[in-house]
Order: structure tokens, then sequence, then C-alpha cells
DNA sequence: GCTGAAAGAGGTGATAG
DNA sequence: CTATCACCTCTTTCAGC
């Protein structure tokens, strides 16, 4: 991890489909050299997968949504856990200091859509309480990667 | 967008490296026809880019933030977001409903990096309160694409 | 809008320096 | 690491349905 590499993993962040030979020329190594190093970088998972960045408005998603959870004194935590991470309208999902237990970020097509939220996680006893705050626009946003299985 | 071009925007999420004959194939379709299809979902901007996921502990940016914040009521709310868009350390910065008026999420390398951040919007009185809360750990997150001239 | 084939670009993996 | 080569998969294009 060198600042070769870094540069590399930022050119490919702009754009993955860049060729070896044009990365090259901006970091100042050969074809051979880029793609030894990212053949690297890919292995040593610091590059974690090549992905596109979607408009999830044109997805039907257009929507987001922050939820902030507690959940109850006796909560199942790691049934919490495990039901955020395959949960397909969530987007982000972190334990977090502070009064609430985790922040969740989701999209939806709709409002409705976060009333179903809500109301899926609560019948199941997963959260005791919530607080919601909806996105109104964005400044910045990361990129937006589509899950299957979306409702 | 019909089911298809959904589905072929999934394939690419998982992996944008797949071949299009791969991809032809998981979707019923000759590699000419996903070809076209990804060239007009990448033309009307369904498709942003194509990106990488990287590791963020990787690259040193290790710990995650939200920051809740609060505009003065003089604030010059154009120049918050023109700051808060070229700034390096955020990921994601929303206008969000409720008490705050934004929320931004930042990596950074260390806590000092979170106090550094603070102190910058704060000196440059585009922030008149705050409030932080650390991520402890991650149950789902969305890629992470490295911006240049990260401090 | 799709197929299938043909042409071309570019990734891959070897070599030697 | 560079430079070059051969190989070969994949992208791109185009005629035709």
């Amino acid at each position: 991890m060198d600042e070769i590499d870094r540069q590399i993993v930022m050119c490919l962040g702009d754009d993955a489909r860049r060729s070896l030979a044009d990365i090259g020329g901006e970091v100042g190594l050969s074809t051979s050299a880029v793609n030894e190093r990212i053949r690297r970088l890919t292995a040593s998972g610091v590059i974690r997968r090549f992905t596109v960045d979607a408009d999830a408005e044109a997805l039907g998603l257009g929507i987001a949504a922050f939820v902030f959870v507690g959940l109850a004194a006796d909560a199942d935590e790691a049934a919490f856990r495990a039901v955020a991470a395959d949960h397909p309208a969530i987007v982000e999902c972190q334990h977090v200091t502070g009064g609430w237990n985790y922040l969740i970020k989701i999209r939806v097509g709709s409002l409705a859509g976060i009333e179903a939220f809500l109301d899926d996680f609560k019948r199941r006893r997963l959260i005791a309480r919530s607080e919601t705050m909806i996105a109104l626009s964005t400044v910045v946003e990361p990129p937006f990667r589509p899950r299957r299985e979306r409702s």
C-alpha cells in the first residue's frame, strides 16, 4: 500500500473501466505493473469488488430515510443484526455511540415504505423505539448498489 | 427500465467485471442485447458510473462517524453545501427533517480527525451546533469510493 | 429490439533485461 | 520494475430478422 496503490484505487473509483495502459500513463507505470498491482489489491481485499453506482430513484427507490433504533433491554441483538444484514431496504446499518443503539439508512419507493419497514421490525420485536429522519435533498452520497430481492 | 434492465444492474452491482456473455446467460439475452442495454442504462444515467468498493480501513480511514449539524439562523446555506460537497472527509451529506439540518457521515483515520473536522467547520462559521455519533461496528455499509485530495 | 458472426480492442501471462 | 510478444477472451459493430 504505497502512494501509487492509492492512486490506482482512486482511478478505479472514478472509472473502473479505464484501461490498464491509461491508468499506467497517469500513475507512471507500465500496464504489466498496473495489472499486477490491481491483482494484489483485489486479492488482499483493499478492493472489495468492482461494482456500479446506480440511480436509486430510477430503480424506484427515490426516498431515503435514517432510522435511529433503540433495542429492548432483553433484546436478541444477534437476531436483530441477522435480519438487518439481509433486509432489502437497508442500505446501511451501524452500531453507534450515544443514546441510540443503531443508525440505519433505508431506501424505499414511497413514504408508505418507511412505515412498512418500521412495522416489520416492531412486529418482530427486534426494536423497542425508533426515530426517523427523512432525507430532503442530497449534497453528497455514496454509491448506491442495488441488492437482490429488494421489496 | 423493464425487469431485465433491473436484473442487469444487479448483476453489475455484484460484479461489474462479468462478461456480457455471462450476464446474457443469466438474464436470457445475447451479448449484443446486453451490451446495448448497458449502453442505454449508462447513457440515461441509471448507471451513474463503474467503480470499485474499497476497504476504507486499508486506506487509513478506519473510523466512521455521523455528525448532526445545526446551522445558524443567518447561515449561508449555499456556502455550507459548497464546502461540504468538496470536503474530502465527507462520505455523505443529506438535508434531513427533524431538529437538525444536515446529517453528515465522515471517514477519518483517527479520533483526532473528527475533532479537526468539527473545528474546521465551526471556525469557518458554517455550523452553529453539532452532535456526533461514532460508528462502533458495521452491519451493512454501502460501497466506499475514495475521493481525491483526501487529507 | 433481438440474434449471430466477424472484426477489433484490450486483458493476460509469459519472456528477457 | 520495463518492454515486448503471443494468446485469447471479451467488447463492439453490423447485417439481417
